[in-house]
DNA sequence: CATGAATGAGTATTCATTCAT
DNA sequence: GATGAATGAATACTCATTCAT
C-alpha cells in the first residue's frame, strides 16, 4: 500500500533481517519471516534484493567496513601514549563485538567455512594488527613488556572476548566491578605492564561505579 | 532385514548421525542421509527416536558425559601438585576440543540458543571449576599467585582456545615451538607461576621438538 | 492414504504426466497440477522422481524406445519387395506419428534447441534412414525411379506429415479418400513408381472406404 | 524521460519485443527485459498494452498482415506465366520463412493451441491458395500436369519447408547445390512439369554457384 | 522390529499486473 | 504520459514426520 522511498524501504529491510537474524539465525530466517515483519509482499523482498545470499552479503560487508572505519578511526587519533591508544582500541571493540554478534555466529556456521575467511578471523584480522602496534609502542615505551608482541595481542583479545561469555546475562554491579578488575590484572599481567597502570577498563564503567580518588 | 536387538540399533544410529553431522553438519544431515548410511528404512528411525532434534540431544549428552568423566578422572589422580595437575587438565582438554568440534560448532548456532545451553558454555562449566580448583591449589602451594581464580582459569581456557585460532592451519615446527613458547609464557604471567615453571606445554610437544635440557 | 506398489504409482504419475502435457504442454503442467490428478501430497512426486526434468526424460526415452524399436521390427521383416516394405514402414510410422505429438511439440520449443537434437530431427533420424533403404532396395528392383533416395525419402516423409495438417479434424469419408488418392499419386510421382503401383495407402484405409476390384 | 507520441512509444515496445521474443522466446521475455531494453519504468508498458499476451497478438497480426501483403503483392504481377510466377512465389516464402521463425516457433507450442489458430496453418493458409492457383494456371498452361491442385501445392509446401530441416546448421556449397537439384527434381516431379522447366531454385541461388549455360 | 509409501507445511524465487505519485 | 514501488499467486523442490503393511 504505502509506498516508500526505495532507500528508506531498503533500509527497513536490512534492518527488519538484521533483526531476525540475530533473534533467529540467517538458516532458520525465512523471506516470508522478513517480508511478514515489515507487513509488504513477498515480491517486494526480491524487488529490492537478487536473493537471501546477498542480502547477508550487503549486511555483512557493511558491518565489516563499519569494524574497519571504527579501528582506523581510533588508530589514526595522533599523539596518543600506548596506553592511551589501547584504551582506544578497547573502547572502540566493546562496540564492535557488541554489533557484530550475529555475524560472528553465522561465520562460525560450516557452510561458511568454505568460504575460508572465518569472520571471527576477520574481525580478528582487523583487530590484532591494531592492538598489536599498540603493543609494541608500548614495549618501546617501556611502559610494556610483551614478548611476542602479536601473541600477546591475541591473548588479550580472547579473554575480553571470552570473559564476557562468564558474566551473567544481567550483571550486578559488583559483577561489574569484579569484571573490571580482573580484566585490568590480567591484561597488565599479560603485557608486563606496572599494576594499577591500565585504568582503561575503569573507564567504561557507569560513572557511579568508577574508583573515586584514594580508593 | 537383519532383527537387531534395541540398543545395538540405537547406537548404530547414534554412531551413523554422529558421523554424518562432523562430515555434513547437523542441519545438512537429513534423516534420509542417515538411513541410508544404515542401510534401513525410514520408519525405522522414528521407531527409535521421536525426532531428529532429540537424537542430537542423545548425542550431544552422551559427548557432554565423556567430557565431564574425562575431567573427572584428570581430578581423581591423588598426590600431584598443582603444576602436574595443570598438566593433566590440560591435555584432557586438548583430547576434548578435538572432539567435541562438531558439537561445539552446532551449538555455536543461534536456533540452539533457545536452548539457553551453548555448549561453549557447558564445556566450559565443567572445565573451569577444576581449572578454579588447581588455581587455589597452587596459590595455597604458593606457586602460582591468582588473585580472583575462577577469573584467572577463564582467562587461562579463553587463550588456549584462542590461541589454537591465531596457527596456521598447518604449522611448521616453529609455528609449534613459538606457539608453545607463547602459552607458557603468558599462562605462567596469568597465575603469577615463576617464569619457566609451566613445561606443561612442553611436554604435549612431539618429542623431536622437544627443549633439551640446557636449551 | 491407500498405499501402492511403487511400480504402480511410477506409472501414474507417468500416466498422468503424459496426459497433461498433451493438454497443455511441459511447460505449463506443474508438478501441483500432477499430483492434484492424482490426488496424492507433492512430496510423493519427489519421492519418485528427481525432478520434473527427469520425469520428462523418462517418458521421452521411453517414446523414442518405442518408436526406435516399431522400426526396427518393421524393417526386420524378411523376403518382401520394396512396395511390401514401404506398406509395412508407413502404417508403423502413422502410429508414431500419433503417438509422439507431445514429444514432438516439447521439442519444438527452443529452450531444448540447445539440446540440439530436436525429436523432430530425432524422429527423423529414425525414419529416413528405414526409408533411404527401401528407397533404394525400389531403385535397384527397378519398381522406383529415384535418384538421391535420401532426398526421396525426406520428401516423402514431408508431405506425409504435413498432408495430415491440411485435413480437417474430423474428415468425412470423401476427405479421406481424397487424401488417399493425392498420397499415393505424389508418392509414386516423388519415387517414380508406376501410376497405381502403391496401394499402401489405400489397405490403410477402414474396409468400407477400400476401392473394390475394378475401380 | 522523454514524452514521445502514443504511437512511436508502442512502436518501440512493439520492435523491442519482437526483438526479444526472436532472442529469447516469447516465454522467456519478461516484461522487465521489455522496459529495461527502451530504459522506460514497467507501469509504462501496461499503460499502452492491456497484457503480454495482447502485445504478442498484435505483433502476430502485424506479421500475419505482412506475410499476407508479401503474397498478394507477388501475385498481384500482371502477364506471368505459371513458372515465373511460382518463381515469385518461392522467393517471397523463403523471405516470410525466415521472417516469421519466431512466431510459428511460439504458436507450435501448445499453451497456444487453445487459440485454435496455429501460425503454422495460419501461414499456410495463406500460401496454399495463392499456390494453389499457380498450379491451377500450370495446368491450364499445360506446362504442369497436377490433379489436385490444393494437394499439390500442400505438398510443395511440405518439402520445401521440410527439406530445410535436413540440411545441415552451416551448409557447403555442394549441399546447396544437392538441395537445389533434389528441389528442381521433385518440385517438377510433384507438378508434372517437364524435366529442367523449373529453374526457380536455381536463381535463388548466389551467383558464383549458379549453372553456367551448357551445364 | 522393520519397511517404504505418503504427507504437507515450508523454502527461495519469478513475474505479470496494479496503482499511488 | 511516465515512474517505479508494491502485489500476490504461482513454481519447483525439500524434508521431518506419519502410518498402513
Amino acid at each position: 500500500m504505502a509506498v516508500k522511498r526505495a532507500s528508506e524501504r531498503r533500509s527497513d529491510f536490512v534492518a527488519a533481517a538484521r533483526d531476525l537474524f540475530e533473534e533467529k539465525g540467517f538458516e532458520n530466517t525465512s523471506v516470508d519471516d522478513i517480508v511478514a515483519r515489515l507487513g509488504v509482499a513477498k515480491g517486494l523482498f526480491y524487488y529490492y534484493f537478487d536473493s537471501k545470499e546477498m542480502l547477508l552479503d550487503l549486511i555483512l560487508e557493511h558491518m565489516l567496513m563499519e569494524i574497519e572505519s571504527a579501528i582506523a578511526a581510533s588508530m589514526e587519533k595522533k599523539g596518543l601514549n600506548a596506553i592511551e591508544r589501547l584504551g582506544e582500541l578497547i573502547k572502540c571493540g566493546a562496540d564492535i563485538t557488541f554489533r557484530s554478534r550475529t555475524i560472528i555466529r553465522y561465520f562460525q556456521k560450516e557452510r561458511n567455512r568454505s568460504l575460508h575467511l572465518s569472520i571471527e578471523k576477520k574481525s580478528l584480522e582487523m583487530m590484532l594488527p591494531a592492538l598489536e602496534r599498540i603493543v609494541r609502542q608500548g614495549n618501546e615505551e617501556k611502559v610494556f613488556d610483551a614478548p611476542y608482541p602479536r601473541e600477546a595481542a591475541g591473548a588479550m583479545l580472547f579473554i575480553i572476548s571470552g570473559m564476557r561469555a562468564l558474566m551473567p546475562e544481567d550483571p550486578s554491579a559488583e559483577d561489574m566491578l569484579r569484571y573490571n578488575k580482573t580484566m585490568q590484572l590480567y591484561s597488565e599481567r599479560i603485557l608486563g605492564a606496572a599494576p594499577g597502570s591500565l585504568r582503561v577498563y575503569e573507564e567504561m564503567l557507569p560513572p557511579e561505579l568508577r574508583r573515586r580518588k584514594g580508593d
